[in-house]
DNA sequence: CCTTGTGAAGTGGTTCACAGCT
DNA sequence: AGCTGTGAACCACTTCACAAGG
């Protein structure tokens, strides 16, 4: 369930005082309808108080249970440009349990330089260091022309789930589990929308 | 309806010799059912040919005609960091339509400084600039401290649609449009698949 | 004969409204 | 009294299956 997340996104802006909420007010925040919230959280068990609301630390820790964030989860990113280097560096992840065990570039000149803690690695090496190091989650920041190339690799080294941010669609066996992220596609529905002045709920 | 974008994206993966397809084909490419795929296409009117399949160049111009891109679309783009570099370089937007009219940010160390063919501009520019170069679409890369404040300014200057690329929840006036694109959203998703070895539909 | 376009049936997700707890 | 949890009604989207048409 997507939503989850951004309901977690909302609980962790909180001011640090809040210790309670209401579906009412959590749902404002995240923007959807109170009953749309309180079924999605009914389905981690009854976690809510009655004539109470939700206690929201118990309740942030029972999303990130359900999503599996209280494990860790090692990843790599391949593609050191702009937008490789952008996701490196963005702190978020390892707050939620993301842990960047490896950075690649196939680029020989960007090879060896640093990003945060890491020096950068070749293509040669990406296998054995998704084995080694045990990343299941490998997220793609190539151009598109070398996105196909990488997934195969990340395929055959055992990465089950695959965030791609190249703008092209990739072919992968039915084991691998695939996001796209496109900005195109986003600017693309965003013109819609313009286009024909609607806009979805809200 | 985003899965149009998809099916453009298909279509101009697509060999250029390719004259016609299926909607099986068409439907395989993009990872839904042909059944789908054509019910959406229908919405667009009836551009299929009956034992034949669709004609791609005129497929290709309907969705782009549907989704609002025959017409040239100004931007602006605050936050010139590594994601907002990524973004100015990323050339798959200049051949949707998307023009990028302005690049911003607050650190006067960037500003002055050249992204593409632009000059990167202060903050205390953007209002002016978005309304004089009729901007209707604003892309957030900022840090999430920042973004309120610049929502608020485009949201001033007239801007109905902004790309939130910084991880936090905006609050808007009702006619303003935000997308969201949450690295860590994203991630939380694969997470929650991997956690519980399931993955939606293939 | 082949593939689209589309009513009809089916499925899943959302909203309503109120019973059940605190 | 107040707010959650949830069956029941509702709605939108998906799939089916076939008629229509090149």
């Amino acid at each position: 369930m997507p939503r989850l997340s951004l309901y977690l996104r909302c609980l962790e802006e909180l001011a640090p005082g809040v210790e309670r909420i209401s579906s009412e007010r959590l749902a404002e925040l995240a923007g959807v309808t109170p009953a749309k919230l309180r079924k999605d959280l009914s389905y981690l068990g009854s976690y809510g108080v009655r004539g109470v609301g939700y206690h929201t630390e118990h309740l942030r820790y029972q999303i990130r249970r359900e999503l599996g964030l209280t494990r860790d989860w090692p990843l790599v990113i391949v593609g050191m440009g702009n937008l490789g280097r952008a996701l490196a560096h963005y702190g978020g992840f390892r707050e939620q349990g993301f842990r960047v065990v490896g950075v690649f570039d196939d680029d020989l000149a960007k090879v060896g330089g640093r990003v945060e803690d890491l020096a950068v690695e070749s293509l040669d090496g990406l296998e054995a260091a998704v084995r080694e190091r045990g990343a299941r989650i490998g997220v793609i920041a190539t151009p598109p022309e070398a996105a196909q190339a990488v997934v195969e690799m990340l395929a055959a080294s055992g990465v089950a789930s695959i965030l791609n941010f190249a703008p092209t669609v990739l072919r992968v066996p039915p084991s691998v589990y695939v996001r796209r992220v496109d900005f195109s596609s986003e600017l693309q529905v965003l013109a819609y929308y313009l286009h024909r002045d609607t806009a979805p709920a809200g």
